[in-house]
DNA sequence: TCAAAAGTGTTTAAAATACACCCATGG
DNA sequence: CCATGGGTGTATTTTAAACACTTTTGA
């Protein structure tokens, strides 16, 4: 009885998955999702912060319940039933992970050109990716992707990298801010070689439907 | 590491859950949504299928993974991660389950009045009806509620029973004409004291989103 | 002064909502 | 002929979609 955690985040305007390359064994030189068995004494959750933190040293991302796999040859060791999470982080720009000794390898990698995959995990990332893109669209779940403040833009840009299309700049801004899923910091991004952009926080921080 | 199964199906003008009632142990004279262990050698929905049919002799239901309550304490004898289902079923009228010895009683709930349940029941059946309360808004998912021939107002009883409100009969047939979800039936419903009503069926007997 | 992103409104189409009366049948 | 549920259309509001130019800044 096991976990896995797919965690995303958005970085060089892609859409990333936190991949581990696998060291030895069947599936030696393989990528898969971290993920570990479910210790007695922790709720399922709690298994996936603690895996998440030991095998990637991450912490504090947003969680979610996403999909029990349990196909028999899922894993062809063994039986095993795994419950899948989709975490979602903010990763400042160029942000990345220590590797690990048990691992070959651990790298974010773009969503769209995953490389092989171990056991079922491209059906369990393609569920995530599925998730996210259908849960943007009622609910504020992008705030775990983003600063505590920032443009509308930067805003615009998620969206468009998780749907994978282009949006329209004044029906994306109009939609946002009738919702009034954001309001106004005080602060204004400048610096760079253009108009400076209003920035924007959540009202809540944490997941509200709409 | 188990499976439950939420068995939903409307009769009377409720929507009705098939509870268990539990014969001996700290649990006794509780109920309890049916379910049971994973076998080594079979999936979630096989196990889900097998423990439905076991248990109280119901088979051929829609069936859709729920979500995985893995909570510490869910279940005081021991440590109990289960893989909730929910199940839907076209009950006929009047239609009972025959009792088991295994069991003090098997019944369809109200799931508006639930009895005492035990373990974290109460709150997987309310997940569940909460999950068939969004789906009915996007999906074809009724069809496994309904008869293969149905009149568009049995239909719409089916959707104000889940959604506990009166739905406005004009705008309701003018949506589900418009998605083209059913089609007449060459069928009329007679053998009322009022005028018969036109039957339709579903284009698709198979989860279809709109 | 130019390049680059910021910012802003209106028109049109589609979808959702509100609302009330006549119809067909069996008893 | 009456009680019962079957069946139908229009007007209004709300929401989504299409669409292009001006502004501000740093270099």
């Amino acid at each position: 009885m096991a976990v896995d955690a797919v965690l995303f985040s958005i970085d060089k305007k892609k859409l990333r998955v936190l991949l581990i390359k696998i060291k030895q064994g069947q599936y030696e030189d393989k990528w898969c999702v971290p993920g570990g068995l479910i210790l007695a004494e922790e709720t399922l959750e709690e298994a996936v912060k603690r895996i998440l933190f030991q095998k990637t040293n991450v912490s504090g991302v947003y969680l979610e319940q996403l999909y029990t796999f349990g196909d028999l040859g899922r894993d062809s060791r063994s039986r095993a039933i795994s419950v899948a999470y989709f975490a979602l982080l903010n990763k400042p720009e160029g942000y990345n992970i220590g590797t690990t000794p048990y691992y070959a390898d651990i790298e974010w990698k773009n969503v769209a050109e995953l490389p092989e995959l171990a056991f079922d995990h491209k059906k369990i990332i393609e569920t995530a990716h599925q998730r996210l893109k259908a849960k943007i669209g009622y609910s504020n779940i992008v705030y775990s992707l983003l600063p505590t403040d920032f443009s509308l833009t930067q805003m615009q840009n998620v969206y468009e990298i998780i749907l994978g299309e282009k949006l329209d700049k004044r029906n994306f801004r109009k939609k946002i801010l009738g919702i009034e899923l954001v309001e106004k910091s005080n602060k204004i991004l400048s610096g760079q070689a253009y108009r400076p952009a209003q920035l924007y926080h959540f009202t809540q921080r944490r997941l509200t439907l709409f």
